[in-house]
DNA sequence: TCTGGGGTCCTAGGACCC
DNA sequence: TCTGGGGTCCTAGGACCC
């Protein structure tokens, strides 16, 4: 084999990687239990369905059949997928589709140390990286050494190179594979990532953007979501490259100044945001859905007891990380879907489970109440650090409530 | 057999201040 | 007696993402 020659070779200024784990719940699952591999195995639900281990070894899996209640997928292997059950989507509804497939509960202490290995991996090769929570990451590659080199006669070959280097770390120290896209922004590295998986590398320029992503649909954009899709198929715009094409002032007038101008730019691969390595929290909350929807008076015990432990759940949270907050937020989901939020700016920060409790219930007479309720949840916003400075300085002013004041009604409520 | 839980960001109106 | 303009805070809802 010829030693090959490296020469240094143009490329974008910047080399930005988004890197996706595979199938992440879903493959930790079977590192676990090796023996679903190839199988169609979904991970969800609520109710303790683990595996169980007989007395000969074996163990015995929870079917989707089995399954009542309420709960989604939160990820399928892709054996699952093939057979038309897909994360977001009910585990009822999965079950009459797919009834054989297995189903595992999602053990998130599990999911958080393999990303934890997954990002410590990484960042040994590649210490410019962008959190996007639990099972992906963007990576700044523009100044790691050899990326623009140029290897026999693949000019994009350092970066190849740099690629497989990051895949086969991760590997290594997780066993589990990710797919990686390496473009000049964010946006694009997204999309590519998705290109190839899994266990792909998709490497993309500017010039590939014709070929490459203005055949997909709008959808592939990150940042367009079900609605605006539905909203621009209304407007015949199907691809992106339908997008792209479309007049940016026809698209601000039916999207508004900001979005609307962001779809043209995005249309056409174009984003300067950098990769940011590190943010602070804006909130921290909890909810919970019930198995069934309550009545504020039938189940009133039992809602104000989930009440009071969502509080405490997020206090205990707020001690833990550090943080304390001004505004409590109050939201209830009702039968038929329909939510409501409510929220409350303190005086001073808490992070007292009591404190935020009083504050709550303060929100949650607010609320008219003549529905069963589906959800409830606690949001603790306005995070600061117990002991830092008051930045704000703000002084106390009066509180105009732009709704009406307790509802009378509701007093003897939850 | 509908639709989890934890987040971020944007918009928009009214209050309030200068 | 006619009625500005900018800035920030608070609140509610909604789209979107992982």
């Amino acid at each position: 084999m010829s030693t090959p020659t490296l020469t240094s070779t143009i490329l974008p200024e910047r080399l930005i990687a988004h890197l996706d784990m595979d199938a992440f719940y879903a493959s930790v699952e079977l590192l676990r239990y090796p023996d679903l591999r190839g199988q169609a195995v979904v991970i969800g639900g609520r109710r303790s369905h683990a595996p169980v281990t007989l007395e000969d070894g074996s163990r015995r899996y929870s079917r989707l059949r089995d399954y009542t209640g309420r709960g989604v997928i939160t990820t399928s292997t892709y054996a699952a997928r093939d057979l038309g059950v897909f994360s977001g989507m009910g585990l009822m509804k999965a079950a009459l589709r797919v009834p054989d497939a297995i189903l595992l509960p999602t053990d998130f202490d599990a999911y958080r140390l393999y990303s934890r290995l997954f990002k410590a991996a990484v960042a040994e090769l590649a210490p410019v990286i962008e959190d996007r929570g639990i099972d992906e990451i963007y990576i700044d590659l523009s100044d790691i050494p050899g990326i623009r080199e140029t290897v026999g006669h693949d000019p994009l070959g350092g970066l190849r190179a740099v690629a497989r280097e990051i895949k086969n770390s991760v590997f290594r120290a997780t066993g589990l594979t990710c797919s990686i896209g390496i473009t000049p922004n964010k946006l694009l590295s997204k999309i590519a990532s998705d290109l190839d998986k899994p266990d792909g590398i998709t490497l993309l320029t500017e010039a590939d953007i014709p070929t490459r992503i203005w055949p997909l649909g709008v959808r592939k954009i990150n940042g367009i979501g079900p609605k605006a899709a539905a909203k621009l198929l209304g407007l015949g715009i199907e691809t992106v490259e339908q997008l792209a094409g479309a007049e940016p002032q026809m698209l601000i007038n039916q999207f508004g100044n900001s979005f609307g101008a962001w779809l043209h730019e995005a249309a056409h691969g174009r984003d300067k945001r950098a990769v940011v390595t590190h943010s602070e929290p804006v909130s921290i909350s909890r909810e919970t859905t019930f198995e069934r929807d309550l009545h504020a008076v039938h189940d009133k015990a039992e809602l104000s007891a989930i009440f009071t432990r969502l509080c405490e759940q997020v206090a205990s949270d707020l001690l833990r990380k550090g943080y304390q907050g001004r505004t409590i937020g109050l939201k209830l989901r009702f039968e038929g879907f329909h939510t409501v939020t409510r929220d409350l700016t303190l005086p001073q920060p808490t992070q007292d489970a009591q404190a935020i409790r009083r504050a709550a219930g303060a929100c949650l007479k607010r609320v008219p109440l003549d529905k069963r309720i589906r959800l409830l949840g606690v949001r603790v916003g306005g995070l600061s650090r117990p002991g830092a400075i008051d930045a704000l300085g703000s002084k106390p002013r009066k509180v105009a409530s732009t709704t009406a004041g307790p509802r009378p009604e509701n007093l003897a409520l939850f």
